[in-house]
DNA sequence: GTCTATAGGGTGATAGAC
DNA sequence: GTCTATCACCCTATAGAC
């Protein structure tokens, strides 16, 4: 009785069940507020196997931690591999791709902002294309940008404040959800995914207000 | 020799110590990542001194996290009293008032996002004016953020488009400023401070666009 | 591979001297 | 009020049986 869980379980190895009750764990919570204990029970087995798969807590977290920043990082890879498009259409795919993996990950914004700030951000690696890939992408980034910039009327605007308006916009909604679904708030969860998917349409234009593009 | 430190902490009581180093790694590191350990150091005292004065860590917890709570919302209280000034001077005194605030203290926005994901947000407390007001500054805000759409030509945006946009450009620079300012990121300490500086002036016209004002 | 039992070390809190 | 010493618990990690 009671298998719902076991259920759609099923098919996933040990390892991964691990790995998956991790993810949601650490994701969450952070680093230090989850107990492998608790990552053991979510995951349904006994807390040894977690060391048995892992060797430690720490080790599990930097693995969650780089399929974190991979989610997070390589919707922009992404992009910038679909790159001779004109700016208007990359504005909106990038927007797009975003609030829908936001839609399913909602705790992926804050959880990388914290490793951010905490310094656990995993270091530069020669050997990793994405985390190489990073550095080019953000210098990608800022020339498409200031090529818009220069067909715009705001020339003068420091592309730093673009990035930001492009990034807090699409992410901001999101880390701030908590305060806006709160107990007396307005706003349900089928209310804010409404306007999550609305907001799609209206940043690319609220970002070419910015940059007076139009 | 060596005194820079207690030469500056010389006028305070030992209580304000403690509270001091426990503000200071608790915004910036969270609950469960600081040891009570830690803060004694940093305060320049003993361990048992934390508890003889603040019981538990819980509690020393609980006391600065309202601090930041106050501060962080005061603001928007205090431009709530401020009241009867036309929309526009009312956001550029908002978003003047925030953007220092938040030089001020830059960890304090990730400090209550978290808390208000964590569950740890303080509930609200019937004696506690401050928490009271929380409800009413939210329906106040969003009186106001309507009257302004009424008189723009963006007539059926919702609201919360409006509040989180002006939110996220306030807040989330400096949430993301580990991203901008980062080993090889091109922004230093000083440029950060001169932009958002530059940002008091800009977001009210991004607002204004964003509701279609002018 | 998976479990139970437990070692080993850290952490919050307190007892008791001064 | 302030300290040192220590307790009691919790948490990660491992040993060892199956």
């Amino acid at each position: 009785m009671n298998k719902t869980k076991k259920i759609e379980d099923k098919d996933l190895s040990t390892e991964e069940k691990i790995k998956g009750a991790a993810k949601k764990l650490f994701t969450h919570n952070g680093y230090s507020a989850t107990r492998t204990r608790d990552i053991a029970k979510e995951a349904g087995i006994n807390l040894a196997l977690l060391n048995y798969y892992f060797r430690s807590k720490k080790k599990l977290f930097e693995i969650v931690m780089k399929e974190n920043v991979y989610l997070f990082f390589g919707a922009l890879i992404e992009n910038m591999n679909n790159n001779p498009r004109p700016f208007e259409k990359q504005l909106d795919f990038l927007v797009g791709r975003y609030i829908d993996l936001l839609l399913e990950n909602p705790d992926l914004p804050l959880f990388i902002l914290n490793i951010l700030q905490s310094g656990k951000f995993p270091q530069e690696d020669k050997d990793d294309p994405l985390l190489r890939n990073i550095q080019h992408m953000r210098g990608y980034f800022l020339k498409n940008i200031q090529d818009a910039l220069e067909k715009g009327k705001a020339k003068n605007l420091h592309p730093f404040h673009v990035v930001t308006n492009l990034m807090g916009l699409i992410i901001f909604p999101f880390i701030a959800s908590p305060m806006m679904m709160a107990r007396s708030g307005n706003i349900s969860r089928k209310e804010f995914e409404r306007l999550m998917i609305e907001r799609k349409e209206l940043i690319p234009e609220w970002i070419k207000a910015v940059i007076k593009l139009k």
